[in-house]
DNA sequence: GAGACATATTAGACTTATCCTATATAAGAT
DNA sequence: ATCTTATATAGGATAAGTCTAATATGTCTC
């Protein structure tokens, strides 16, 4: 459901087609919310339906056209509803989180290499989102201004600040492993 | 389809019904996975369909039938693959951020409310860990072994770090906003 | 000039998840 | 007596997300 806002958020920032929104949704918002094509455009035509948008079509001679699409003042009112409701916090779903819980199951040498593994792939997205800002720069000029930015700013720094806690807790869990602390049941060999 | 392997998880500890697998489920892995209980039916039906479980009909004279699940040598294979193989990372949805992300199209006293109201629902997730440990205690006797306790932890302590991260985000966020550090645009009232 | 790549939209099949409800039984409370 | 809670399973409807690929056109490179 946070994809209708997500989009009427940025169509409230400006018009965009399907296209320009899968791509400006990857650079700007990949970090807490990937979207799939095919499910912007069905969500385009959901909004369409509820009035909260309208479909301009813009004609091409080179390319084939465009359906822009535009944000209704019922749209408006709907976003900044939801905007100063509750956090639409949903369902808790961690796919690693249940591979951590059932990992017993492996041997020690195992264990270590899984976290070893999660650790480097949390390195690696901490190196990513020093990235994003140059990204924003170049791609996604519309939503440049200071009040706008400052939001954006807020949600890397969410995304940074939980990726570092994880990391610290993946470290922490290999020092213990290295310490040899993980414990043995009898019956394991 | 962590669910999935969350039930193969729990059968490879212990032969549960569906009903079982719920408060289980709820009782331990709450923070990281919550099931709808018709969903672990439906799951149920397809490891067995898959060959992953056994389906035991254990008669009741004063209740309904239960339906016992036992895990077979096939799940058992399918979930060590599975914990050996890369995290399940998916997809990332985060409905807060979308929030914030398009929050400045509020006044700066409702966004002030808006954070105040994530930092309280943060502190009061966090005051409920506290109380996880002695609910295991008591319900969740299957998973004690101290090598699975110690993996149970981990997921705990995973919880914890990324919800203090977030509440320190929050709080931070908070402080910025009072010290009058929100940008204004011209257009804006 | 062949192939890869970028632009632009959409459909279809499938899987997964959520919500609500129905069914049945019995214990315990008010 | 009735109401709630607990035990136990499951179906229908809807929503949401994923995967794949079809359609159409222009540009750029080798």
């Amino acid at each position: 459901m946070s994809l209708d806002y997500a989009i009427l958020g940025f169509l409230n920032y400006h018009p965009y087609s399907g296209y320009d929104l899968k791509k400006v949704l990857d650079v700007s918002v990949r970090h807490f919310w990937n979207a799939d094509q095919s499910q912007i455009y069905r969500t385009l035509a959901r909004l369409t339906d509820a009035g909260y948008v309208n479909m301009e079509m813009v004609e091409q001679s080179q390319r084939p056209d465009r359906k822009v699409y535009h944000i209704t003042s019922t749209g408006h009112s709907a976003l900044l509803q939801w905007l100063s409701g509750p956090p639409p916090l949903g369902s808790t779903h961690s796919g690693p989180m249940v591979q951590v819980f059932f990992m017993s199951a492996l041997s020690d040498a195992e264990i270590l290499r899984q976290f070893e593994g999660y650790a480097h792939i949390m390195r690696s997205v901490l190196a990513q989102y020093d990235q994003v800002p140059q990204q924003v720069e170049n791609v996604y000029q519309d939503v440049q201004s200071p009040r706008e930015r400052f939001f954006w700013l807020l949600t890397l720094d969410s995304g940074l600040r939980t990726m570092r806690a994880n990391l610290e807790w993946a470290e922490a869990a290999i020092k213990k492993m290295k310490a040899g602390q993980i414990p043995v049941d009898k019956e394991q060999k």
